[in-house]
DNA sequence: CATCCCCGTAAGCCATCGCTTACCGTTAGC
DNA sequence: GCTAACGGTAAGCGATGGCTTACGGGGATG
């Protein structure tokens, strides 16, 4: 249950915005910090909290640390979203209208 | 933007359970807060938000109110999602980890 | 070795948010 | 009309979590 996990980690408006930043490549936390509305330690926490969700992955180069984005710690979200199409929802909801139609006729209007 | 909103909601895991048990039918207030951890009030209160979030509807069945999921409103939480997978990430990602790598020649080991 | 930059971590503050209890309007049944 | 079930809303409380400032350690450069 990471979709969980994930679900909590990006429902922060920064945190999301730090992992957008790091969408359109890997980049120092300088890099990713520079311009935003809050300060460096801040992101390095944000990363943190990422990083241990699977979401995002770290790399040391020299004195810097690269950030950069994980795929696959989306996957079991995106797989769990999925599940809500073309499966026995649909059914399962025109019944339940069906029923409730059915019921409907005993009182017209 | 609304998939920022999807993510908030579904973030939390009592208001999650409450959606999950609408995944399996309509079902009234009642039987939704039938076995929950948390009082009835707070699943009303869970309700109103995922509504406000359009990721649920609501009908009015005599003195009872009928809930049901808005495929819908997962939409855009989808698509967002979707867009990590097989777009310019992947070409980013190479790219970097290839001036990476040619930095590195120069300090091997 | 001294200095500077990189960045992670600690401590503390404050706002947000989920929960409970209490209350009220509405609909159905007698 | 009375009463009871359903459920939405208000008020208040407590915990969680994101932010800031302050600090410390490790690597590069002279």
């Amino acid at each position: 249950m990471a979709y969980a996990t994930a679900l909590a980690v990006l429902a922060d408006p920064t945190r999301r915005e730090v992992f957008e930043r790091l969408r359109a490549g890997p980049r120092a936390v300088n890099a990713i910090a520079q311009g935003m509305p809050v300060s460096r330690p801040a992101v390095s926490q944000h990363l943190k909290v990422l990083k241990d969700a699977g979401l995002v992955e770290e790399r040391s180069e020299g004195v810097r640390r690269i950030y950069s984005v994980r795929r696959e710690g989306l996957a079991e979200l995106r797989h769990w979203l999925d599940s809500f199409w073309g499966d026995a929802l649909d059914a399962f909801k025109l019944e339940a209208e069906r029923s409730y139609s059915a019921k409907k006729k005993k009182e017209p209007k």
